[in-house]
DNA sequence: CGTCAACATGGCACGTTGTGCCACACCCGC
DNA sequence: GCGGGTGTGGCACAACGTGCCATGTTGACG
């Protein structure tokens, strides 16, 4: 509940974030309209308005540019998760930190969605992009492991954890893709995680329907 | 059930499967020893016995040369997955497919577990493997999506199908992954994956229970 | 058996990626 | 105002990945 509002940053690491952002929204602009192959790093650099090797000391690859826009949803899903209270049951743990951080946040990431809308478009055509989008959900299921061993009260390393953060999470990724591929408002993605967090405890335990074969 | 004995290749197309395999299992080894980062395109394939032009014929990236290998076992196990006769409880085919695949096959791909899991056991120092990872684990989920259509009569792009094959695919990943980081046979894999699936029904489902905080 | 097309391979040049190094300019504390 | 720390740009370089052409071998056809 504490609300930084004031992180007391310097001028200089103020315009530090602000390149890193402009850098950020150029990769992304850029990745959505020519994907990430028909894109060069001075490309971005020079649009971004900083030279090549500058853009290389905020980020390692090129394809990393975009990677804060596309993390910042699961960072907030995270922080939101670790921040429940303990005892609460998981599965509504689990909701309503997905609602919380699909909302049109009252802070500022609203548009970190259009972009993220717009780069996973552009991300079936696009292996470069793929690649960005599954370190962004390995480093999820990393982050997720520690919070939900927490909430369960299982060690971080056992089995049981390991599966959960790597179900739910990807419960989370399938809801965050299928709202990509539509076009419904972030409600639409918070309603489909909602979905899927249900039926996460169907399928494999109900017998096989007889499907009219 | 058809063994395809003699899948009249010809000379030259042997040679090369052969090229492939030669390059692939010199990229794995190399990879192991030095990881990925440490080992150049030239290195894999003056060690393999061929030209850069060549290695570069047959791979579109460096790290995709050990991407056979790594795809070898979930392709397996899809295919079992889909031999599976219709009307068979999902759990059971799941549990069924994952043994036969990291079972000792009598084939022939019994070494390429071995090569696996010192990959898998290079991976969390190297981004670049981890990458490759991810990408067959993305390849077999896509594949996963319409043989598990199949099995339980749903359209493979519904929700229920997507998150069925985000959920199992994972479970048996981190299955593998769990397999890797110990030191049991194969058998203590096809354990895990298991163990896996059976909980997959379980930590969502059931009340939080208040641990001992 | 000879000839020729097809093709796998190697070598070369080139654009791009990503890094180490050095010089310069700007911000911050004395 | 003045030096130290630091962010930035320019340059050179190794490695990645591809297009192009030349060559040698394979395989089919007369």
């Amino acid at each position: 509940m504490a609300a930084p509002e004031r992180p007391a940053l310097s001028l200089t690491e103020r315009r530090k974030a602000a390149t890193q952002q402009e850098i950020a929204l150029t990769a992304a602009r850029l990745f959505s309209e020519r994907g990430a192959e028909g894109t060069t790093a001075e490309d971005i650099a020079r649009t971004a308005g900083v030279s090549l090797r500058t853009f290389y000391r905020y980020f390692r690859t090129k394809e990393d540019a975009v990677a804060p826009l596309l993390a910042d949803g699961s960072r907030q899903w995270v922080d939101l998760l670790a921040a429940t209270a303990p005892g609460t049951p998981l599965l509504p743990a689990l909701v309503d930190a997905a609602r919380a951080a699909l909302a049109p946040a009252p802070g500022r990431p609203a548009a970190s969605l259009g972009w993220t809308r717009g780069l996973l478009r552009a991300m079936p055509d696009d292996p470069a992009l793929r690649d960005v989008w599954h370190r962004t959900q390995h480093d999820a299921e990393a982050a997720l492991r520690p919070v939900l061993a927490e909430l369960v009260g299982l060690p971080a390393d056992s089995l049981d954890v390991l599966l959960l953060a790597a179900t739910a999470n990807a419960a989370m990724r399938v809801a965050v893709e299928a709202w990509a591929a539509g076009d419904s408002d972030p409600t639409g993605a918070a309603d489909l995680a909602e979905t899927a967090f249900r039926r996460l405890t169907g399928p494999l335990a109900e017998p096989n329907r007889p499907g009219p074969s």
